[in-house]
DNA sequence: CAAGCTGAAAGTGTCGACAATCGACGCCTA
DNA sequence: TAGGCGTCGATTGTCGACACTTTCAGCTTG
């Protein structure tokens, strides 16, 4: 028999549905990279794929259209949603006004177990930078945001960082690498971790600025470098 | 002869498929409390009802629960979400950052043609808070702010706060009127438009803040008096 | 009389099929 | 040879059908 299921706040993985599990793996390919932008997603080539019927693919596609992943041209099919300058731009608007006050609020209600997975996240994403496993980093550092949007009890908020941060890795998972240097972006996570610990909400809103500065020019300089003219 | 398509960045509403028609209808329906918060959704119901085969309701229905008007419960269908006094703080503290932000930027771009446009608006809410007809007040107050997301020049912002907006009027469309002084809310609209014309950030902020604080204050009430113990 | 069980009805999750439509290839014409 | 047009293939939008699950009403039983 198995385990009860467990009323905790956590994402729900049950993934019982078709939808979802579709759904996953169509956003594990965006954003590892094996779905290029602009690349067609058709339902029945998908559906043959994994062996199932098209109406699942086909939910699973308008979730993902929602989500700003895929685009769907009407009586053409769907499309990996192609990020331009300004929509990076756009987004980082977004990301600043959000995490801004997640940080705010997440110092409100810091609990030591929050603080200790915020330190522990850190701790980990250091190691990989010494490492330089390019993708795993990506994946740390999502993680650290995601924990500090979590932690500011909004759960609308987490869901609306959760949407932006998969928007964002359709290009980052181009390249697969963000940072040309790991280590300094690891450097500039530190102190907004310390602001936030110590409470101070002018310092925690200025080092999430110039943490999510730094990592907006990069963005940038990378969806440049992949778009030259346009 | 037409004219010929203007590659303007409109929403395009082409409403030629099935989906988005059905899932105009029920938004509406929601909005306009005809369907109640935890009311069943049931697919063949609705199937029947438009004539119409169950896949197109059925996405439609998922649109909306990427939205957040509807709550999907696996294998037992969709129903009208139903809102917290929680929720509805959340949904604020997601407008302020949101509005706040939209607001700064919009007076940044401020052109003739969208001051004329908050300004007809403002005066057609002061109108209709004579007149008194609290639904269209409530619809001319959503437009005010939408315009000023619109201005922001951020269509992913512009996307946020529609949805924000529709799912507080799911607690607002239940009783059809938020306001219990129509003329207040339109002054306090009035300063938000003064500080985007002025074009001080610090003003700008401080009257959003207002406004939506009474907001929230308002719409805490009414969910407060919906839901009396909780 | 209340509580648990049983059966049927309703509804969801998924499937395969058909018509309408879009894109592309090849053909005809100037 | 270049450009426009018609036809073909492929794909989407929509539909009806079937199996399984959930729900609810009525019955049985302690």
């Amino acid at each position: 028999m198995r385990a009860m299921s467990q009323p905790v706040g956590l994402p729900m993985l049950a993934e019982s549905d078709l939808v979802r599990q579709v759904a996953r793996r169509l956003t594990d390919a965006i954003v590892q990279g094996r779905l290029a932008p602009g690349a067609k997603v058709a339902e029945a080539a998908v559906a043959r794929e994994l062996g199932i019927s098209r109406a699942p693919v086909r939910e699973a596609a308008r979730l993902l259209e929602s989500q700003g992943l895929l685009k769907a041209s009407p009586r053409r099919g769907f499309f990996v949603r192609e990020l331009s300058a300004q929509d990076v731009d756009e987004l980082y608007d977004l990301r600043l006004c959000v995490e801004r006050h997640a940080a705010v609020e997440a110092a409100r209600r810091l609990t030591p177990a929050i603080r200790d997975g915020l330190r522990r996240q850190l701790a980990l994403m250091r190691d990989l930078a010494r490492h330089d496993d390019p993708a795993l980093i990506v994946e740390a550092d999502y993680e650290f945001h995601r924990l500090i949007c979590a932690a500011s009890g909004n759960g609308r908020l987490l869901r609306l960082f959760d949407g932006l941060a998969s928007e964002l890795r359709i290009v980052i998972g181009l390249i697969g690498r963000l940072y040309d240097d790991p280590e300094e972006i690891a450097g500039t996570h530190e102190p907004v971790l310390e602001a936030i610990e110590a409470g101070h909400p002018e310092r925690i809103v200025a080092h999430v600025d110039y943490h999510l500065g730094v990592a907006r020019r990069e963005v940038g300089r990378l969806v440049r470098s992949l778009t030259p003219a346009s």
